[in-house]
DNA sequence: TAAGTATTAGAGTGATCACTACAAAATGAA
DNA sequence: TTCATTTTGTAGTGATCACTCTAATACTTA
């Protein structure tokens, strides 16, 4: 064929999703896309597009590795309310190389980009729900464990997770420490599961 | 003295708002908001000094004119949990000029600069931390007149209150149909307050 | 009316924006 | 080795960025 890439496409993208990350969409110029992946311009451009597509495929990198891998590691271990607990708190003490709030690039591309792009929106949207059905899943399966009531709503508990998970994550900008973040989770996590759970069982 | 100004400083903090609020900090620019203001460069920088400066002084106004309007309007009314229903919902259906995905400017403003700039973060969080102080003042009140049970912790129940307001708001930005949002915050004000109040009272 | 003072008008500042043109370089296939 | 193909390196594009300079203008006070 022809002369092939001189970098590692994995590599790149998760450090452009850093960035992005970090200041968003508008402050991110593509400057510090040069500086943080070591690609030159023409480079970028040629694998990547322009900023637009770049940060969308950024959006898929991010939910399908870093948000996806985080589902597979934390949501979906044996005990399912003790996995949405460590969802929840790692949310805010998991962060790369331990910066405090950088929040969530979901949450904060919502809140920046959503109303103004209808692609970045409905891809979005679609996270949320994935993360919805997640926790749905994660209910169920304490309840067949017997460790939340049976006769709960799985679908709204689920619900007032994902929106306290959002809000929590906004409140984790102003508030930028982490030991009252998780302290602020496990308030969250016991108002919504802790008195609805089957046998009193307190985390 | 000398020439006066020849405008209206409130009504250009207004129009300036609506650019910052829907638009966001980084995206806006001077000359949108030359537009949106009607005034020249020479005198938005002579009379408000600099994009930030602005930006800082707009968020004081939409502080005490727009959203302390509705803290006076929709929490402080005779029935304290109506007041909250009515606060929450309206965040969604008041909109100016019926745009939907805006939701708030604090919320937005948290999202997008709070970790970048010292001075906006402690701004936001004094404001959330006045609402917070709102909402316990509103289920005090609602204690007092037997609409809600008088052993629950008002602090605590204030803290779900705001965490779900913003992860609400958040919401609004991918969902921007009124009428699914006004369903989500019945179904979050009912999970958090009404199978806590102490006549059986579901709004 | 004249002096003093502050605002407004309008053009323009260098810096940075996303992005591109084009040739040199590097590879696989023939 | 040659050819075909693609990436990389470099310089640079016009547009827009936040912001400023200076003179003309409009007002108050004396």
């Amino acid at each position: 064929m022809a002369r092939p890439l001189n970098f590692d496409r994995t590599r790149v993208l998760k450090n452009a999703a850093m960035i992005f990350w970090h200041q968003g969409y508008q402050k991110t110029s593509m400057k510090d896309l040069e500086s943080a992946t070591g690609l030159l311009p023409s480079s970028l451009y040629n694998s990547f597009g322009n900023k637009e597509t770049l940060f969308l495929e950024i959006l898929d990198f991010y939910t399908d590795h870093i948000l996806g891998g985080r589902i597979e590691k934390y949501l979906r271990q044996e005990d399912p309310l003790k996995g949405l607990q460590q969802f929840f708190i790692t949310c805010f003490t998991d962060l790369p190389r331990g910066r405090k709030g950088m929040a969530c690039l979901i949450v904060n591309s919502i809140s920046e980009m959503a109303i103004h792009n209808e692609a970045i929106r409905k891809k979005l949207l679609r996270v949320e729900n994935t993360l919805t059905s997640n926790f749905i899943t994660n209910l169920d399966k304490a309840k067949q464990a017997g460790t939340i009531a049976k006769n709960i709503d799985s679908e709204i508990i689920a619900n007032q997770l994902l929106i306290s998970l959002n809000g929590l994550l906004v409140a984790s900008k102003v508030i930028k420490d982490n030991v009252k973040m998780v302290a602020a989770c496990e308030q969250s996590l016991q108002f919504i599961l802790g008195n609805r759970s089957g046998n009193g069982n307190e985390h």
